[in-house]
DNA sequence: AATGAATGAGAGTTCATTCAT
DNA sequence: AATGAATGAACTCTCATTCAT
């Protein structure tokens, strides 16, 4: 008997996210997933329940990953909360720019059955950014009425700009200019 | 193909803008459009190419009249720069209450061919918002290294809002605070 | 709009009796049941649900013509009972003849759902026949314990012997012969 | 493929004759037996050439096995023919009540390669009767122009009710009201 | 001999599109 | 212009069979 071997799911993942990037979710055929992945197109059946379970799983596990390390980066109690916005800002650029076949995937996605796994962890992570700011906030640092909606600003505005300017955009200027914004707006004088 | 009854293929926009907004692209069936609108299949075929055009359309025309009208708002010249914010802000966020739809259904469009039609009227819109920053960066009222950047941030932020908080969103709180945030940050201290 | 033609649903049975009587039901696909009966694939949805819709109304459509005509002969009020088994067996035998496919096809079929269409015919046939059992029996020119078994043995004999002798029968030859056996058995002494 | 372990191979069997009862040949799945039988799905492989085979032999061998019985039973010359009439119609019938399943599976069956083994079987049951019946008739026992056919109706009676009446089945009294009819007939005025 | 992961041909079914009416 | 019956390409998914272990 041929034993499971665990680095087919990886692999199969790896190749459909790849297409998934490229076509939206109805013009990928399995048959061409299987073949990027190597594999005969039952496999998929082996691992995955159908399509769209196999592509749920894609995108789950690319944020699940995201998730855990930048959770992970946010512990150090000594980091500041501006520091740890800069962390935020700066994971989901560096994210979207490693992964963009992922993050480019998310788009396709609506909101799927608010239970499936992947708007769990989508949720995770707004969490995650609410709690900084909540803190910040209760520190007199931050001023922010809905930190609810900040938190789930921030993402958004990084997709946005891979989506619609990805030619011209440089990870490091792009944090920067983002942590700008959020942390101190545009407006100058005035105010 | 050549719509002769304006209003018939009003009456389809609409029909099938409720059910894309339901469902993904590859879940929608041309049959239940027709259904929807009351017309035979066939018909669909004497407005649109093809299942793309219609959809496309249906973004195209949603965006258009809305871009049309916040332009029109944006006129008067004893506005501000500061004002002019707020009006694209309000329209953007009054926009997606008034069609919900049309702005879920954008979610599972692509990136289509840079070329199609809607795409154009999006840069349409975030030109009209470039545009706006940058007089007011002329003027010394605005501070943004990326004026092209943030006019790609603000739809996408009533977006984000509308998509995953919807249950709990008020529309002028929700102009308040976006703009806030644009304006003037969340950063209090240590500024 | 082309008008929906009732003699497709039967160019689709003919060819599809045809070729489930050649081969049992996994055997048979439908791309050739389509080419078979000359219309494309998808139509065959347009009249039938599925496969095994399509199979058991192939059945039903059969045995209904044939239950109903039996039927019809039967009412003559100057008809002897003895005179009604043998219009009946010789119904059967006909009929098997006649439609070998048909009577073939029966043979894959198993007991489907007791609650599908083909099953209920199946039931009025042997109603039928142990109705002329009983009323035999009221008048004593018939000696029967379970003429409901009886009316289940006489399609069934025809079936067999269809099935498995079908090369050297002789319809006139095999009534005659169900018939001598039914009513009067093979027992001669001793009795 | 070379049966090692005879046991297991009954085990396959006696699994799948239960499965294949419950369904139509093409809807039983080898992953289902295979596990119904507490083996592994390539085990089936050693056994069985392939899923027809498996289907085959097992009714070949249920068959094989009542047919040896029964010509035992068949022996003893102080036998009468009617005795032995009665004998086959008890034998069949003990075997469809003891076996339901295998008497069920046979419904599918159609008509295989005549060369088939199981085919071989049944025309083996049908020459054992058949004989009988020849010499009941040389005797002077039985009166019967078509004796082969006589030979197939007997189990085909069996199966009839069986399938189609089989919630209110007693064996013996089955037996004895086929013995009746195929020995006297159910005429018995105006002979 | 035994296994079950892997395979891929082939099946049923759907549905965007066409076209006769 | 309007229709919906007809189409068939293309899809997802199944499952008998193979084969590495």
């Amino acid at each position: 008997m041929r034993p499971r071997d665990e680095n087919k799911r990886k692999l199969i993942i790896q190749a459909a996210a790849k297409l998934f990037a490229e076509q939206p979710f109805h013009k990928v055929r399995l048959d061409d997933v299987a073949i990027a992945a190597g594999i005969g197109k039952g496999t998929l059946y082996i691992y995955f329940k159908n399509k769209e379970d196999l592509y749920y799983s894609l995108v789950y596990d690319g944020l699940a990953g995201f998730v855990g390390r930048l959770s992970e980066r946010l512990q150090p109690p000594e980091l500041g909360f501006r520091d740890k916005i800069k962390i935020i800002i700066g994971g989901v650029v560096e994210f979207s720019v490693q992964h963009p076949q992922l993050f480019e995937v998310m788009r396709t996605v609506g909101v799927p059955d608010a239970s499936s796994q992947w708007d769990t962890k989508r949720r995770e992570l707004s969490q995650l950014i609410e709690d900084v700011l909540r803190q910040g906030i209760a520190t007199g640092e931050f001023k922010d009425a809905r930190p609810d909606w900040t938190a789930v600003y921030i993402p958004s505005m990084v997709r946005a700009v891979m989506l619609y300017r990805s030619q011209s955009v440089d990870a490091v200027q792009l944090s920067e200019h983002l942590t700008d914004v959020v942390l101190s707006g545009i407006g100058r004088a005035n105010s």
